[in-house]
DNA sequence: CATATTTAAGACAACCAAGTCCGAAATAGC
DNA sequence: GCTATTTCGGACTTGGTTGTCTTAAATATG
């Protein structure tokens, strides 16, 4: 696995949530976590987190729940991994060496390291939005059938 | 991170062996994970297993230890992915979904197939005798300073 | 203001990977 | 054959991730 599950269900429910409920509209837990079928309480606990750091929004009380801001920048897939799973989560080395660099490398670190900044690159620029836009053409799907 | 601990150790391990421990002579546990920095009683666990599957060899006994069969065919790295870590742990959906493919993909599938792919063909391509070259040579390393 | 609805937060439980321990089996050397 | 050494195998413990539950806080509505 590449990410954490809570990782997973993060980048799927924000995913969600750019599609049904921005800008007005809100999704409450219950909502969500059918949408993108999680587990109710976890995927509380990680909207929350979400909501606490500012990805998303949220609203107490009837009518209420989570959305995306309008207002707010389109959402860069590497902020969500590097909240969840923490910085570097996918470009460390593969053999677990806590320095390894090109002066003291491990033997696979160059291999690892052309794919690891190509991923980096892809995460760094590609946007949930856009990720969005495939999931309402068709292109794409966030559940099993 | 990429692997399991076990896998890394694993990995570790065997090129260890290949340098250490061709032909004739042995290296037993501790001297092993001494070599790669890894927990004893563990590596010993993954050691056997390993072993047991055939991709390294050992001998009980006062002189005994781990080796790899002078006579063995290269060991392809995906050799030990598969067995330490299963079948496709490299490979599967970044979004966890179980059945993701090109009719009907996730948002990321797209991207994460080219990766995995260039990642597949090196892994089957790639043996630990090549990385243990390497570091013979000392143009890499198994541990940190 | 009372009530229903919804998120917030923290404690708790279940699960799996990581790591340990111990007795059994094999074997080399005396 | 006895002893020391070493791997083998299984049971056990630990720790972190995943997942649940319960209570509190906020808020919309009548």
């Amino acid at each position: 696995m590449m990410f954490s599950k809570s990782c997973e269900y993060a980048l799927k429910a924000v995913i969600h949530l750019c599609i049904k409920a921005k800008g007005e509209s809100r999704l409450n837990i219950s909502e969500i976590s059918r949408a993108i079928d999680s587990p109710e309480p976890f995927t509380a606990k990680i909207l929350q987190t979400l909501s606490r750091h500012g990805i998303i929004s949220s609203i107490k009380g009837p009518g209420g729940g989570f959305y995306i801001d309008k207002k707010a920048a389109p959402i860069r897939v590497i902020e969500i991994i590097d909240l969840i799973d923490g910085k570097h989560a996918f470009d460390r080395c593969g053999l677990g060496l806590k320095d390894c660099n090109e002066d003291r490398p491990c033997p696979i670190h160059k291999e690892f390291k052309s794919y690891s900044v190509q991923l980096k690159h892809l995460l760094e620029t590609k946007t949930i939005q856009e990720f969005a836009k495939e999931i309402s053409r068709g292109n794409a799907f966030l559940i099993n059938t």
